[in-house]
DNA sequence: ATGTGTGCTATTGTATACAATGCACTGAAG
DNA sequence: CTTCAGTGCATTGTATACAATAGCACACAT
């Protein structure tokens, strides 16, 4: 029975690279971190079963980090216990989604106004060189990953960590839809448009404006996305696979 | 040699109540419902030290179920991870009690107004009722309890269940504050006022003036709070005994 | 045919041994 | 007296063995 032992694993240690992100400290962060870029990318979907074991397997490590990466995704919301079905991917349905986007407008909205209360001279040039480099996009994709990026931006210049911290786990909510607004014909032009008024007032510190006007644009990313969820798909949008 | 394995404890399983809170389903739900208590009531304070070892031997469970307890704190900004001193009770500078509070004006507010807005006949009336409690409390203690229970109530009754995770995150770190602001001479009363005021707005369907006065009352614990932090200690509050 | 019980199996919960790391303290040399 | 190196210790990171539990399938009885 030697056979079953794993060689007590001494000569491995961290130079395996399982498939990227081998440049985390710990196992557990790498896990976590691999986890994440495989939700995000959708390699992991909405309520794919996450087995403590299987993940422990394909991933070469041991049970232990996966159980702590598992808890961190729990606590963010990415992941979610049922009872009985172990840990899955958290399914959003429909009420959640306009849950979603409303409390967005909410941040969005504050992370501008509080942007352009306390934004340094030097974020706001930031801002605006980042809206000088979405002029060129083409992509829904790409639009979609500047769009994030500038207000991951715009959040950071309002300098409140509990803020950020919200903005995060909306964000992370975000990706579990998959589908961007921005494939939506026009979408690309409307946002960019948003954007500069965003910045715009931020820059001349006009905080009103900039709150209203970072609230039309998540407004207008709802209404899209609704559209997108009722619109079209006769019964129900792609919450409806398990009625649980 | 068989004097050091522990008798494999199979007759001992759950049957210990360290302390309180033995209904827990599992040990690490236990400890993590513990620590959480423990920093709730003051008997761990903001700059503690959280070891494993420790903490696994005062509550009689292995280390296991307290790094899970500990992890979900973490996540949770209870608890936050120094390079080189690991865990701690996380604690909060003079910048975060105010990025604290501005958020707290913020979501309190849409909470509000939400409440406002989607509330149920019979939410409303619990509302009203919490309120009529209210009026013969006298302990601050009790008196921050009550409010507290009542903006939950509020939060329940706006639908949304970011915005309930968010605020919820906002009044852990409440809690890592330890004094109350009813411990300030009339703010009994006038907290009661404000209460009032919003949950009369929520019953009229004002969304308007339920955001604004929820602002309001916030505002007023700020400014109470920023009294307290720097009115009269002279140098700088309880952030001020380790420069890191 | 259907309901119920019972054993198997898949999966998570818990403990613990061991590894690695980083910090503190001591001692020696300049 | 200061500084640097080495060594030991405190603490966290990781693997793994074992326990417990919850579903499921299958068989048996009514």
């Amino acid at each position: 029975m030697a056979g079953t032992r794993p060689s007590k694993r001494v000569s491995v240690k961290r130079g395996r690279a399982a498939t990227v992100l081998r440049s985390a400290t710990t196992r557990g962060e790498f896990v976590y971190a691999q986890l994440r870029e495989e939700i995000f990318s959708r390699k992991l979907q909405s309520g794919d079963r996450l087995r403590e074991i299987e993940l422990a397997d394909r991933l070469e490590v041991s049970r232990t980090p996966v159980r702590e990466a598992l808890q961190r995704l729990g606590a963010e919301g990415l992941v979610t216990v049922t009872s009985s079905r172990g840990m899955v991917v958290t399914e959003l349905t429909p009420d959640n989604v306009m849950e979603l986007y409303a409390m967005r407008e909410i941040l969005e909205g504050a992370a501008a106004r509080f942007a352009a209360e306390r934004a340094s001279p030097l974020e706001i040039e930031f801002l605006q060189n980042s809206i000088a480099r979405m002029r060129d996009v083409i992509s829904p994709s790409e639009a979609a990953a500047q769009n994030q990026q500038l207000h991951d931006f715009i959040v950071r210049a309002a300098h409140n960590q509990f803020l950020r911290k919200a903005v995060n786990v909306l964000g992370d909510a975000m990706a579990l839809l998959g589908t961007t607004t921005y494939s939506v014909p026009g979408r690309i032009e409307s946002g960019l448009h948003d954007n500069e008024e965003i910045v715009a007032c931020i820059a001349q510190r006009d905080a009103q404006a900039a709150e209203q006007a970072a609230r039309r644009h998540i407004r207008a990313a709802s209404t899209l996305r609704l559209g997108m969820l009722f619109g079209h798909g006769a019964g129900s949008g792609p919450a409806s696979r398990r009625r649980n």
